[in-house]
DNA sequence: TCTGGGGTCCTAGGACCC
DNA sequence: TCTGGGGTCCTAGGACCC
């Protein structure tokens, strides 16, 4: 059987969701910023029209916002976590076979399906709009890489309305591809883009076309995946079931720099605390870690950066031994004297935590520690992220690492104190 | 004079994704 | 003044081994 993928996107999704919560904001230019409210990360189709690009930083649009009265949000990952799993319960409806791309994509296995594909598109896009209030868009093609190109153009055209297939018609895929520019192609990034313009192939038509060969000398085995996949050759499956990650980070720029070690350290424990539940809520373990310290990288002087990986004597999810390895490196990686803008800690070579057959000491000591985190965990849970934590990670009032968020607004589905009011 | 070759593992860096 | 965070895969090169 001939595969069908259908690529459901959520349209300018961290907007959309701050637009269900606030139905005032339709129609008019929106944005959501990054962490510290650094950079517009989201923007309402009216934000684009104005010309701000995404990844902007704040301070260079500020002008732009003022004069069209832009709303700003801070980003809110509560409340766009749960709205994304909202969305794909949606969509489980209309396929047993969903690969969670992202948290506002996901790729259905359609190729069972008998009828017409567009119709069944039109259908999934109503369906998650009325139960969600998320708009999205849907491409459907015979591979993972030709629905992208579907679903975008499908988001762009007036014609398209949200959605289009491209399985019936080699004259409307060819014509699809003509109309994409390379850089507009999955997987073809500014790198790729530049060789491909420099060799004369400028959208996806001419590209589909080009000789293997040039293509995987200078674009390895990525780029022919690509192109075979233009091609209509699926070389990506649908990828489901239970993914287990290869490795967590934890990291955060801060508002203002910090030079001492005290406020420092705390921030690695405290990302490491993080880091640390998500090993548990996983069930991994991490065998190796590494922490990291950096200066401002846009500083013209006094810039460092460092790093200190060390392997674990045995694999751990406990807090408490992991800040303990995490402050180590630490200390070795930590010169006085610079301004540092972010730091960050990695587990490595994640393992499941079940079936780790080490020592009797580390039995004993495992028992002991999964009991306490468990505890930690549900208190946690129940409570509010934070609600108990380690003194490691700061215990005065003010914590200068802490990330900002200026316009954040209420996690309206994931916090009973913060529901939303009707009157 | 003539100085191998292949395999594996690890790491760093590049490129890309959302 | 003010510039995010978290991932994946691939490749090249070095170390090491036989």
């Amino acid at each position: 059987m001939a595969p069908v993928f259908a690529l459901v996107d959520c349209n300018n999704f961290y907007v959309s969701c701050e637009r269900v919560f606030n139905p005032g904001l339709a129609g008019k230019p929106v944005v959501v910023l990054s962490n510290n409210d650094g950079c517009v990360i989201a923007r309402s189709n009216e934000a684009k029209a104005i010309g701000i690009k995404m990844g902007v930083p704040l301070f260079m649009v500020r002008d732009l916002i003022k004069t069209h009265h832009v709303h700003v949000y801070s980003s809110n990952y509560a409340l766009y976590g749960d709205m994304s799993r909202r969305v794909i319960e949606v969509l489980m409806q209309f396929s047993p076979d969903v690969e969670i791309y992202s948290i506002d994509e996901a790729f259905l296995d359609l190729a069972g399906f008998n009828g017409n594909l567009a119709d069944y598109g039109r259908s999934i896009r109503a369906t998650v709009l009325t139960w969600t209030g998320i708009p999205v868009s849907v491409g459907i093609a015979g591979t993972k890489t030709l629905a992208k190109i579907a679903g975008h153009i499908a988001k762009k055209s007036k014609k398209a309305d949200g959605v289009l297939d491209l399985t019936t018609s080699s004259y409307q895929r060819d014509a699809a591809l003509a109309i994409t520019d390379v850089e507009e192609i999955w997987g073809v990034g500014r790198g790729y883009a530049g060789f491909l313009r420099s060799v004369g192939i400028k959208n996806a038509l001419e590209l589909r076309d080009a000789p293997e060969n040039l293509i995987k000398k200078r674009m390895g085995i990525t780029g022919l995946r690509i192109l075979r996949e233009l091609r209509g050759v699926s070389c990506y499956p649908l990828e489901q079931g239970p993914h287990s990650p290869q490795e967590i980070t934890v990291s955060r720029s801060f508002k203002h720099p910090l030079a001492d070690a005290a406020d420092l350290s705390e921030a690695v424990a405290a990302y490491t605390s993080r880091g640390a539940e998500k090993l548990r809520q996983e069930h991994l373990e991490a065998n190796v870690l590494a922490v990291f310290l950096l200066t401002d990288p846009y500083g013209k002087k006094d810039r460092y950066f460092n790093m200190k990986t060390v392997r674990l004597p045995f694999a751990t999810n406990d807090t408490g031994e992991l800040i303990g390895y995490a402050h180590s490196s630490f200390d070795e990686i930590y010169r006085k004297g610079f301004l540092y803008k972010k730091a960050g800690v990695i587990f490595r070579e994640l393992s499941p935590d079940n079936c780790t057959q080490t020592s009797l000491f580390a039995d004993h000591r495992k028992e002991k520690s999964g009991k306490i985190m468990e505890a930690f965990d549900s208190i946690n849970s129940r409570f509010g992220r934070d609600s108990i934590r380690y003194a490691a990670t700061g215990t005065a009032g003010d914590r200068k690492w802490k990330t900002v968020f200026q316009w954040r607004s209420p996690s309206y589905t994931t916090d009973w104190n913060q529901l939303p009011k009707v009157s």
